[in-house]
DNA sequence: AGAGGATGCGCAATAATCTTTCGTGCCTGC
DNA sequence: GCAGGCACGAAAGATTATTGCGCATCCTCT
């Protein structure tokens, strides 16, 4: 990791824009305690590093027309590497799968998907996933409520690690 | 929903925002074909109406030090919605929670959390959710690695779907 | 039909921001 | 102690955001 060599003033930039991906770059200078010039400058490193790989509108799903959020588990016939990355190529393929994960245990993968209703997601499932070559078995399990959505990761439990290795 | 109220050029801007988050008005109005003002108020309206939550810059978990990715299955001994609401709540709290869904069947819920390694999350497992009163069981699968991990919805669905309407 | 109102566009002007350039201070290593 | 590298901040020019306004279109109601 590269994170050691970020002082503090990188890791409440990204701490930043992880909250508020738009904020202006005068704003953000204010908040991390700069001028505008070099934390436009320290912003395009990170970007260019790839410790910031994008940004991002979050969209509310729901009142998009899309209902229906599910988990899916995955168990392949044969685990072989060839097969493993064919899977996730198909996964790369789906538009109603949004995450791809592989796992340790029983289950070869996990799939958050999203579908407009239920009956999309049913034919996504039969046409799609259920008869995909080497799918052994396929859980699935419908999100009722969502009750955290973050996305990122927590900048707190880094500043601690930091501060407690400085 | 409410996206039936939205025009293709409204669902082009969320595309585009959903793609790129920090792309200046002038760019985002050319890509969807009006000029910049109008553009704007568009934006503004998506805002304020709530279909832009908001936006959020994407960082490399890994480099950053978050090495450990981690699905948690839990079951809850008491079903009651003041236990599930206490227990959601408690999610809330964790950091290293980054996402909490409720789910049918089995399971009660899904958590995906993140830590800087294994012995982290170990040690957020049994100190803290392993002895959360009202937790029946937990199941934890670590992502081995991660072959799509795309934020938001696949407008591609959505624009399919309007036409269809239409 | 045709008037009136609402909606949404684009142009133009101003305000704010971004971005580059450049000079300065501060460490580091020789 | 003195180059050299590094990062900062001030200033200036380019770009972008934002507001105000006039115009066209569409719908509705008479």
């Amino acid at each position: 990791m590269v994170a050691t060599r970020l002082d503090e003033i990188d890791r409440k930039i990204l701490a930043e824009l992880q909250a508020d991906g738009r904020m202006t770059n005068v704003e953000l200078a204010k908040r991390v305690g700069i001028s505008a010039p070099p934390c436009l400058r320290r912003v395009r490193t990170l970007e260019e590093s790839g410790l910031i790989r994008g940004y991002h509108a979050e969209v509310n799903a729901r009142e998009l027309g899309f209902e229906v959020q599910v988990f899916a588990m995955v168990g392949l016939e044969s685990q072989a590497e060839s097969e493993l990355s064919a899977f996730e190529e198909r996964c790369r393929d789906w538009p109603l799968v949004r995450e791809c994960h592989m796992l340790n245990g029983e289950v070869d993968f996990i799939l958050k998907c999203v579908a407009p209703d239920l009956s999309s997601f049913q034919q996504f499932l039969t046409g799609e996933l259920l008869t995909t070559p080497n799918v052994a078995s396929v859980k699935t399990s419908l999100v009722i409520r969502g009750a955290k959505d973050e996305p990122g990761v927590p900048f707190d439990v880094l500043e601690e690690r930091m501060s407690r290795t400085a």
